[in-house]
DNA sequence: CGCGTTCGCTTCGGTGCCGGAATGATCAAA
DNA sequence: TTTGATCATTCCGGCACCGAAGCGAACGCG
């Protein structure tokens, strides 16, 4: 368990994380999507465009063209919910883990230098 | 100082301050922009156009499309360098501190439930 | 002086993204 | 079987943003 963060190292932290990505031939995605990426990975399935909208706090077409932008980049996918086909559910995919682990990395070795 | 966090605790802990950020009535600034905004205040002056697009490594056009947007937000202010003209400064300003230092606390109590 | 270099900025055609409202599909209850 | 609710999506007008190329202003060296 880490230690409580100061406000100093926090931000800190979150600058050298960010130039690693911004560095990098990633995405440029903006705070919604990266959000909305997080929550599909790290909170429990499943994840509906209503329940995301709910949980972020922002209108469903910006879900919905979040979720156009991250299937284009193969991060997460669409799939019908069969029990109540007016779901959708959202799903991983191995290159939205594959990124998830990489920006890990750049978050932990920010934080080395703290 | 903080412990080494986890691949774990660190994309927790960029989950939950992100939700902060989005749920807020902040900007949704992309990761170029924050990238940016982050340098400007907690890297040395003086900032300039060009040194901001090779720090970041991205095209000069995107750092002055950037800092018209963290402009028009009251983030960041241009400045002419007066003692050689064709270079613009960056400084920082009020309400962007004021900013910076809510985004510190969202980061900081997202480290806090870890 | 010129004259090439270095600034930040603008132009260009094209794409991404915004929220509110409307759309079509699906469901559950009467 | 109609009817109304509940899904995700699309439409709309408008703004932000992309990189490559080109701009004028400002510099400094011969």
């Amino acid at each position: 368990m880490a230690d409580k963060l100061t406000s100093q190292e926090a931000l800190n932290l979150w600058h050298q994380a960010l130039l690693s990505s911004v560095r990098g031939e990633g995405p440029d995605l903006s705070a919604r999507q990266m959000a909305l990426f997080l929550q599909v990975y790290l909170a429990p399935a499943p994840h509906t465009v209503r329940g995301l909208a709910e949980t972020l706090q922002i209108s469903k077409p910006a879900v919905v063209r979040a979720l156009d932008t991250l299937g284009r980049l193969d991060f997460t996918r669409r799939k019908r919910d069969q029990s109540d086909k007016r779901n959708v559910l959202i799903q991983r995919t191995v290159k939205g883990s594959v990124f998830l682990s990489e920006f890990a990395d750049w978050v932990v070795a920010a934080s080395d230098t703290l």
